[in-house]
DNA sequence: CATGTTCGTAAGTCATTACTTACCGTAAGC
DNA sequence: GCTTACGGTAAGTAATGACTTACGAACATG
């Protein structure tokens, strides 16, 4: 648990968050420098270039170098790995089940 | 953003973190009482029951009061909503275009 | 009834995290 | 060269969140 990461754990905690969701979001439009960001955001520079930290250890964003300039954008392995998880988890039979078999706990089994 | 909240956005932060992940997946094998739940989990009880209310907020679980007991079992709502927004991302024709725009920042535009 | 379970809530603590300002390195532009 | 723009990192603070124990309400059981 602590020394086994999955992706997704981290994708979770990164789209956790509504600033660093915002800072995802707007990079769907085009790739952005951190300054573009930080004048859609309502936080100061150096915070969104935090969450792009996060951002990027969850594998949601990468970053490429362009001079003076650091051009983030958008990679998709992420929310590949984050729908994997959510496939795993849709595709289980038990789950439409859950519903019915609640009744058989009614009387005590232990 | 304070007023307006959509349901992926408790999905998120209900599933970032761990011990919840692992009560949810839990209740994939069947509905559980919190008893139940809380002697598969390192944490005590209590915990267990502030845990079982994000992931109800987030519709992810939903209660079925049985005489002394509460049984909860998954409900399918919060991961749609999840779907839904993941969708949105996903059928953006910018994301795979994202790569090749980056070139057209080189030079500066204001 | 009186006692046991079961579980939600209150209150307080400790760790995490999101944010700020201050600073430094590096590339660009006179 | 010197100065300005860009952005990462450090350090400290304030807010959030995950946990504990203590308690009380509601049903179950003798």
């Amino acid at each position: 648990m602590t020394y086994e990461h999955a992706i997704y754990e981290n994708v979770f905690t990164a789209l956790a968050d509504p600033t660093r969701r915002h800072i995802f979001e707007a990079l769907r439009a085009r790739p952005q420098t951190v300054g573009e960001l930080a004048a859609d955001q309502p936080v100061s520079r150096p915070a969104v270039s935090q969450h792009l930290k996060v951002l990027e250890t969850a594998h949601l964003v990468s970053v490429e170098p362009q001079g003076n300039r650091r051009l983030y954008k958008i990679k998709r392995d992420g929310l590949e790995e984050l729908r994997t998880y959510l496939d795993g988890l849709w595709s289980d039979a038990l789950f439409a089940y859950g519903a019915e078999i609640a009744n058989r706990i009614k009387m005590k089994t232990e």
